[in-house]
Formats: structure tokens, sequence, C-alpha cells
DNA sequence: ATTTGGTATGATAGCGCAATCATGATGCCT
DNA sequence: AGGCATCATGATTGCGCTATCATACCAAAT
């Protein structure tokens, strides 16, 4: 049973001291070539790699940056995690993940698990956190980004963009294309879904086409076939009077769509179809699906590369960044004729 | 500017030593209810997060799990993932996950990385590792669990199913169903993708069959996108001859299938479809489309619960898992008349 | 009364590394 | 020639925690 190979290991066998051969590590300029050379020889001779327990416990850098999801399964969030990857993978940072499973409750547990890790920032998904999470968070003294949602009141940075504000316009413009019975399909009922559903509300409120028995959501995981299940029940619920339906997320849309092809219901000739997040295939089923662009790719990336300048005592100028996001009409929203 | 709370504050002011409030935290059953409760009470007034980096150094345990996978955006992954973090939650786990981008360099580069977090154990994406990178993990003396794949030499253990095999023997069951100029449509062709045309070339040259007109790959990555371009290559390379497809994955042979439906090409009666992973949105398009359905999920709980009894010292009675797949034949390749 | 054994708590040391300060060597200026 | 940066390297110390061994205490058994 080998003991691992240590920092002094290297020091002796390359006949330098173990301080230098952390300087070849850390800030190789410091150090001349030929004893650079020597160590690195010596390093790879002996398969030498850094305990970055003992780095992080002696230089108070853990290299660590704690990211909070809501959801593994939700393939938006894969995204933003993408973009996060691709931004903390050339720094140098390491990325430890926890999934909340959408509960506070568990959030605040899992932000307490990763700030024992000493993570340099976090980045969290939206504003919902309990009060005691948002006293830890604070506590912690470290840069935190909120993102998907834009917050009233950050804890520290946020990226993200007004979900009730782009339901909110995306109905107007479906409204506009002719559609005056528009129904709400929503699911898993996130904060996120809950502001699209006001948005969802407000503008029909304010066309005087309000009309609850259109809206139907559930708590239940979001997915296609809740999205075939969802358009039956509400179906049933309007007595087929919708003329068009609104769906909280592309899973719903791309459930209805195929649900309504089985159902011999043309679209968009007797039906409208809407979704939000624009996932790849919403543009290449027949009929293309409208949608809600949003760019979580971008998030990841920008509210990492926040965090990072913030890890570095760089000035954040913006600290509060509104991404926005594009809405996308496509033949499933084709107006009236 | 506050200094960090540390064991010993708590143990200051609940008055008992260090290695108490360590015990209370660690082994509770150590130690008296009365102290237990006065050093609850301390770390709660103090907001008390033990640092996992100096436990971890001085335990020698990491509570860290290292899963390297080729790809964030392979929704694939995703749902392997998931299982992961069903297991390693309850079991006090931490996960660090890194991505290879399909690169074994890149694959070994991570690797390196993963071990200066000193991980118990390893989940890593099949056995395509490079020769040093092999050595580093047989060097770093912990479980190892080679997933995804069926391997014939796996590092330590290994759960997944053989990819030929899947595919040789549904591509039976499309022959057998009376298609004879069935296709091939691959993109990304990692390992697995090539295992499956490999699986695919035998059953058709076991029937006779194989020609490469039929077969189109490409090592970009795989979408749907992707696959409604490579439908129309194979349709233009082959003269419009074949009577079936079998597209690596379902991205793939949903794109086959919308640009099926956009050039009016009936579904199966003009051609037959079939895909690969059995996503989601597979069995709900219309018509429904055939796939391979592999346990995913499962892979990941298997393999996280096998690293994790190994931690523990326990001994694995089966360290090679095959963990099967089930073909499912949907309306897309229904029986020729 | 003494031994034994178990339980609860503490003292000490050290995990592997980097911050800090110290030292010696070198070059360059006046 | 003397003084003063500048550079390369080293010695020491401590990060916050837990392993290890030691100790104190009490109950039961002799």
């Amino acid at each position: 049973m080998s003991r691992r190979v240590t920092l002094s290991d290297v020091a002796e066998l390359s006949g330098v001291s173990a301080i230098t051969v952390s300087r070849v590590l850390n800030q190789p300029e410091k150090v001349s070539e030929p004893v650079q050379n020597k160590v690195n020889a010596a390093i790879s001779k002996l398969g030498y790699i850094p305990n970055r327990s003992a780095s992080a416990l002696a230089s108070a850098r853990s290299g660590v940056i704690g990211v909070v999801i809501p959801s593994l399964s939700n393939n938006v969030f894969n995204d933003v995690l993408r973009g996060v990857y691709d931004v903390t993978g050339p720094a140098g940072y390491q990325v430890l993940l926890v999934d909340t499973h959408y509960s506070p409750i568990e959030e605040e547990r899992m932000i307490r698990t990763l700030l024992g890790q000493a993570p340099e920032a976090m980045i969290i998904t939206g504003g919902n956190q309990t009060e005691h999470a948002r006293k830890l968070l604070e506590k912690a003294e470290i840069p935190i980004v909120q993102i998907m949602d834009k917050l009233d009141e950050p804890v520290d940075m946020n990226v993200g963009f007004s979900h009730r504000k782009a339901a909110f316009e995306v109905v107007e413009r479906i409204l506009a294309a002719g559609y005056t019975k528009l129904g709400f399909l929503g699911a898993r009922m996130d904060p996120r879904a809950q502001q699209r559903l006001q948005g969802y509300r407000l503008a029909m409120e304010q066309a005087g086409l309000l009309n609850d028995d259109l809206v139907l959501t559930t708590p239940r995981p979001s997915s296609i076939a809740m999205g075939c299940e969802l358009f039956k029940g509400l179906v049933a619920q309007s007595g087929g009077l919708c003329d068009a339906v609104f769906c909280v997320n592309d899973d719903l849309a791309l459930g209805t769509l195929f649900e309504c092809q089985r159902m011999n219901i043309s679209i968009p000739k007797d039906l409208a179809i809407c979704g939000f997040n624009d996932i790849e295939a919403s543009a290449l089923v027949n009929p293309p699906l409208s949608s809600v662009r949003v760019p979580r790719h971008e998030m990841g990336v920008v509210a990492t590369e926040m965090v990072i300048k913030a890890i570095k005592g760089e000035v954040i100028s913006e600290r509060v960044v509104d991404c926005g996001y594009q809405i996308k009409m496509r033949e499933s929203t084709r107006a009236v004729a």
C-alpha cells in the first residue's frame, strides 16, 4: 500500500525545497528554468498530483464554484450548466453542483453543504430561498449570482430576464394574431412558471379575455406526456372552446401538438400553440412551434464570468444583467385569416 | 471582515474541547446528550459550517465522488447523472462532475484534475481512456466504475450493456419486419455509436444486405437538426432507395421523422424509422418511433451504489453488471404488408 | 477495598500545502 | 567600490480538522 506522493517527495527527489515545488506549480514565472525542469521531471516521474484539500486549506482558496439548480432532469438547466462549465474549465475552477428538487428546504440544506466546501463563489437559480438560506449566503461574503429570474432584491448579483414580461408580451402577440380564446397550460409551477402565468393573466385581463376555465395547471413535473394529458384536460374543462394554447414550456407545447395530431386537430387552423424556452425540437416539428427563446447558455456564461471577475477583485459595473429573450412567432400561431 | 467560524470557536463557546465538537458532528453516539445539546446550541448560535477541506485533509476522506462524462449537452448523460445524484445525496457524498467533450486527451486532463480532489471513487463513461489516464486510475487505488459500455477489460468495475448487440438485435428485428434496404444514420460517432454501427453492419452482412451507399455518418455533434440534414444526405447518396432508416440515436430519428413529414414521406408506409435510447419524445410523436430503451437512470444508480459499497469496504459480488436494454418496436417500423 | 471494564472527554500531533518573512546571489547604478 | 534593487530559493509556521492515545470517571464484579 503505497503512501500518496506529496510535495515533499517531489522536493526531495528534485533536490529543492517543498515551497519551490509549490511555486513551480502555482507561480512558475518565479522559478528559474533549470529548476523548473528538474522539478517537472520529478513530478512526472513520481506521478505527483497536488492535493487540492491541502491547497485549499493553506491558501484559503478552494477553486470551487458552487452551482445550485432546481432539477437535473430539466434540460433548460443543462444548457445553463454547459455555459457555466465552458467558463469554469478554462479558468481552472471546479464546479460543485447540487440539485434542490425545486424545494426551498432542500435548497437551504444544499447551500449549507456547499458552503462547507468553502466555494469562492456561488451561482444560484432564482430568488426563492428561505430566509435562513439567504442569511447564510449573505454571511458567506462571496460573490453570488442569482440566475434565470430577474429579481427585485438579489442577494448580490443577478443575471436573468422577466418571465412575466416575456409571457405578457408573447400573449399580446398571440392575441394580436386574432386568437381570442387562448388557454394556458402549466406544470411544475415553480416561481418562473408562476410568473409566466401572471404575465398571461395580465395580458388576458387587459384584453378583457381572462377566463379561468381556460387555465389548467398542475404542480406535477413537466414533460411531453404531461402536455398530452393537460391538453386533454383543458379540452374537457373548457368544453373544447379554446382557439389557442399558451404552454408554460415547450415540453407541454410538444405534448399538445402531438396530441392534437392524434385528435386530428389541425395546427394552426383549428388551434394555435405557443411554447416557452425554444428548445431545439420546437422549430423542427410540423408545424414549427412559436416559442420564446431564452439565452440559457449565455446566462451560464455571463453569470460565471461575473463571479470569476468578482473573485479576482475586479469591479463589476453591471451587477444586474437583463439578458432578455426573443419571441419566435412561427407557423403554429399564424394569424387567423 | 469577520473571520470564519471554526471548530474551536464552537468548542470555546460551549465549554468543551474541539475534538468533542468534532464528535458531535461525526459520531454523535459517542457524546452524552447534555453535551450534544450544548454544542449544537453553540453551532447554531455561531452559524458554524464545518470546513470540508480541513476535514478531508485530516481524515483522508474527501466525501467526493468524481464523475466523468463526455458531454453535458447530451441528455442521455443527464439521466445517468440524475441516477448518480439520487444515490450520492442521501449518502452524503459530493459529486464532482467533469465534461471531456468526447476527447480522450481532455479526459486524461480531467481525470488528473479530479484525482487532485482525492475522490473516494470515480464513475467514468466508457473505456476509451488514454493509456496514461488508465495508469492514473489504476494507481489511484480507489473504486472505479466504468459505465454505459460493456467493456472487455474494465479498470475496476463495469455497469453497461453491449451497444453492438443491441444494434444487431434491433436491426434483425427491422429486417424481420420485411424491410430490406435499411439505411444507417450516425452523428458524433463516439465509441458507443461506432459499436452500434458495427452491430448494424454485422446484421446487414449476415442478411446479405450490406450496402455502403446506405450508410451515412458524421463526426459532428448529434441533434435533431442534424437528423434532418443527414436524412436528406442519405436520400441523395442512396438515390432514394431506402425503405427504412436506423438512426444511431433518437435525436437523429426525430429529425428524420420531421423531415419526412415535410417531404410527404409517409411513415412507415414509405419509410420505416428506428432510433436508439428511447427518449421521451420517441413514444409520443406520430407515428411513435421504434427505439431501444436503455436503463440510463438505473446505470447511474447501480454504478453509484457499487462504488459506495466499495468505499465502505464491502465486497462487491458482481463487479461487472450487464444492465441490458429493451427493444421497443412501435408503429414507425410496422411490418410491411 | 480493589480490580476490571466500559464510557465520556481531552491533549497532542499531523494531514499537505502555501503565506510570510528571511536569505543569499546577482546585476546595475552612481 | 559601495550601495541598492531585483531575483531565486528556503525555513518556518499555521490553515481547520480528525486520528490516536491518554485520562478521568463510574458501575459492577471480585
